[in-house]
DNA sequence: AACTTAATTAATAATCATTATTATGTAATA
DNA sequence: TATTACATAATAATGATTATTAATTAAGTT
């Protein structure tokens, strides 16, 4: 999360950027919105879901989707995530490798002319495994 | 989609089935919905909803969330999709090498209990490439 | 600093996708 | 025929998101 010229700072980007840094967990809006409630009392929801999507935007955050619900990360290199079938945990992994054999791939079968690539992974994470 | 036992194929199911048999637009519930309507007048949204959550979960259509949006295919044979930046299309490309690939580079590197995966690519599509 | 313009915010209403509810209808079975 | 289970239609309810609008704050200019 870098800081980049021409946007400004408010103190509710500030705030929203602050809990999402070093959090990977993935938030929802709404768990944006409580957290950060905590520290502006006053800010309300529908700026929790513009400042999200303009820090997005700008590439100080990156969204995903997931079922239909949209979450945040700090993390702006691509990256996959890996869904938990049991807990509906989303965990990160990063392989350049796969991203790029992918994209190779699929550029070669296709002759399209394509960008980017998401990737989620579903199955059962280790806690949920040795929990059963 | 070939018949299962067990399952009763009823009017709207059928009608339902019909209308995605074939049908490689990526439609979207609302769209399925008024498709069938023109064969069921009086059949209800809710009906469609929970008909097409029924015949995806019996395997008999394949269910891909795009950006928050359900939708649904006759394919149930795991592939990818491409969406065009520009027309919003989505596009069926199938490479069990990618597949293979992507999920034994998940398990080796996460070491986790990984069962599938999903891959949509981003780009232009063709015709919007010619286009402009 | 005062003035002007643009951007941001809060509050709320509106919309869209989806799920839940409930009463009715249909099919299968004892 | 009575009983049970399943399916449907209509509608209400919910949850996520977007739009609207008026008030507030920030930025730029004389």
């Amino acid at each position: 999360m870098t800081e980049i010229p021409n946007i400004t700072y408010t103190n509710q980007r500030v705030e929203i950027l602050n809990f999402l840094k070093d959090n990977f967990s993935h938030p929802t809006v709404e768990q944006v919105y409580s957290a950060v409630k905590k520290k502006l009392t006053r800010i309300s929801k529908a700026t929790v879901y513009q400042n999200l999507k303009f820090l997005a935007e700008n590439g100080l955050v990156q969204e995903v989707n997931i079922k239909g619900i949209s979450r945040f990360e700090p993390t702006i290199e691509p990256h996959h995530h890996i869904i938990c079938k049991h807990c509906g945990k989303i965990i990160d992994f990063e392989s350049k490798e796969l991203i790029q054999y992918s994209l190779k791939k699929a550029k070669k079968l296709t002759q399209m002319n394509i960008e980017s690539a998401s990737t989620n992974f579903f199955g059962i994470c280790k806690e949920c495994t040795s929990k059963q």
